[in-house]
DNA sequence: ATCTATTCCTGGCTGC
DNA sequence: TGCAGCCAGGAATAGA
């Protein structure tokens, strides 16, 4: 099954790939092979981001954010999107920019993908919850604080926590041994420092690894992640938990497929 | 506030 | 190189 799932450390990845060869970059063209990809007006965002430089390039939960001279570039991957720097366009190109006359070329098979420009940070960023590695114990804390409902439609929330996805928030809660069902006002103290070290270290052990590679994920530089080598719970359905053998069980949780160990992950 | 359902899209997989 | 139909899902949106 197809699922690449660019979530924050594989966009992490793209900005730390990315960013050494397009800062100070300016943008001298801009062909869209994809109406869609534009937001449905290819012409009008051509013209915003031709002949604009980039000054920084930094990750906002799982958008790239390009800082230009005018303005801001951001990028969000969603399911299959890729950057790829100084590479060939092929069948699944949806943009193609010009940087000093070198490509820098959008992909994405499943169109889900959005390149847009605005004069400020966009509201739909602007809102994004705080970023989880940038996040004390403490900040975690007062977070849940008062928060209904169970764990997993709240990690995957990006206004609560900004970045994580489905592979992550089920390796997450593996990690700290919680059931996807928890209620979050159900966490005491103790759970819930387990569960923001969880997720600290799994987020931080898959930056290290390079990022994450269901099946075709690459950085900027077309390299592939390997933390699927990694994934404890996710896509394992029906095979041995790695800690206790228990057959991995996957249910449906929020329309989406929630893999998790039943003796471990006690609820 | 929190929940569910729907939409977008393509290609890998299943079942016949 | 069979093929129709299902399935995967991030975010926006609508409605309960």
């Amino acid at each position: 099954m197809y699922s690449s799932m660019p979530e924050l450390p594989e966009v992490e990845t793209v900005v730390r790939t990315l960013s050494p060869h397009v800062v100070g970059r300016r943008i001298t063209a801009v062909d869209f092979h994809s109406v869609l990809a534009a937001g449905g007006k290819p012409d009008l965002l051509a013209g915003q981001l031709l002949g604009r430089s980039v000054v920084s390039v930094r990750r906002i939960g799982k958008f790239l954010v390009f800082d230009l001279d005018r303005g801001i570039m951001a990028v969000h991957l969603r399911m299959t999107g890729k950057l790829l720097w100084n590479a060939s366009p092929g069948q699944h190109t949806r943009a193609v920019l010009s940087l000093d006359g070198i490509p820098l070329l959008f992909d994405d098979i499943r169109q889900f993908g959005r390149l847009t420009w605005s004069e400020q940070l966009p509201g739909n960023i602007a809102k994004l919850g705080p970023d989880p590695l940038n996040l004390s114990a403490h900040q975690f804390a007062v977070l849940l604080h008062g928060r209904r409902g169970s764990l997993k439609p709240l990690l995957l929330k990006q206004e609560f926590l900004s970045g994580l996805g489905n592979i992550y928030v089920d390796e997450c809660l593996f990690r700290a041994q919680l059931h996807p069902l928890t209620q979050a006002t159900r966490l005491g103290p103790l759970r819930a420092a387990r569960l923001h070290t969880a997720i600290v270290d799994v987020l931080t052990e898959a930056i290290n690894a390079g990022g994450s590679s269901v099946s075709d994920y690459v950085d900027a530089d077309g390299h592939t992640g390997d933390f699927q080598r990694f994934h404890r719970v996710y896509g394992r359905q029906g095979e041995p938990c790695v800690e206790c053998g228990t057959p991995i069980a996957r249910i449906v949780v929020a329309q989406r497929g929630t893999h998790f160990c039943p003796r471990c992950q006690k609820r």
